[in-house]
DNA sequence: AGTGCGACCCGAACGC
DNA sequence: TGCGTTCGGGTCGCAC
């Protein structure tokens, strides 16, 4: 699942090849996925060039001359380049062809992803990115910070660092991490959070994020055209995926259980 | 307001 | 072997 990192990659990747490429055709397989105007995308997408692309959490921020292209990856979501030529493959959704013959092509099994073409002025408009919180790396993300969005809240530590609207940009795998870094059991009510285990939990959001990142950052010197866009880091899960495995700090075997319906990982001595 | 759950999807994993 | 069933995961909308 791309989560902030991957999609710093995606964007840092796409960025090398699809700028100031004008766009002269769009197919749109599945139109479910776009979430504006139909008709409106279709038409105004056409002629526009990519200018740049931005990242708000996980969501690719195309701009182009007149608008902005929002792209949601959810689980499944990629980005491939390839000559217009190719025959579309099963999975490919959305084809933006530029003047050059090249196409950007839009891949996603779960067909999970989202699009939204909207006029510039529009973007803190749009709900989901009007309502994202501060990003893991940003030095606003403070304990102080965390601890009065914490207040009130029952629901487990783990269900709480999925909210968007408080921290953006972690997604399942990270969560994990996050709480095995801060030592803090998944289950633990929000609101029992102490000021020193906040802070934890800041510290291990920019170490888990950055390494991550950076880890991101390697996969774009391999990449070829041939390969989807996805960028898979690489970084060494210390609990997600570990089930049965033996922790890395103290050997015990790594427990999976269910929060709030999300396959959760964790090591039962290392995180109280 | 906060919480929990179904819906959206379909390939993979699982069960018989 | 082959077929049917279940599972998972990000986000939204809805009910409580």
């Amino acid at each position: 699942m791309p989560e902030l990192p991957e999609v710093q990659t995606v964007r840092a990747t796409l960025k090398d090849r699809i700028l100031n490429k004008k766009i002269k055709k769009i197919e749109i397989i599945y139109p479910k996925m776009i979430e504006s105007d139909l008709l409106e995308f279709q038409n105004n997408i056409l002629n526009q060039s990519f200018i740049d692309i931005k990242r708000i959490g996980k969501w690719l921020i195309f701009e182009l001359n007149d608008y902005y292209l929002l792209s949601h990856l959810r689980m499944e979501g990629k980005y491939f380049i390839k000559e217009h030529k190719m025959p579309i493959i099963k999975h490919e959704h959305i084809i933006f062809t530029f003047e050059d013959d090249s196409d950007l092509r839009y891949h996603d099994v779960r067909k999970f992803g989202k699009m939204n073409l909207i006029n510039k002025e529009d973007l803190y408009e749009v709900e989901a990115i009007k309502k994202q919180g501060i990003e893991p790396v940003d030095d606003k993300l403070t304990k102080e910070y965390l601890l009065d969005h914490f207040k009130g809240k029952t629901a487990p530590i783990k269900t709480i660092l999925l909210d968007q609207t408080i921290i953006s940009g972690l997604g399942n795998i990270y969560a994990d991490e996050v709480l095995f870094h801060a030592g803090i059991h998944p289950l633990r009510k929000t609101n029992t959070i102490t000021k020193k285990e906040a802070s934890k939990i800041v510290e291990a959001c920019k170490f888990v994020i950055s390494k991550a990142i950076e880890a991101g950052g390697t996969t774009i010197r391999s990449y070829t055209s041939s390969l989807g866009v996805t960028g898979l880091f690489q970084i060494s899960l210390m609990v997600h995926q570990q089930k049965d495995k033996p922790c890395q700090k103290c050997n015990t075997i790594i427990q999976k259980i269910k929060v709030g319906g999300r396959g959760t990982y964790y090591c039962e001595k290392c995180q109280k």
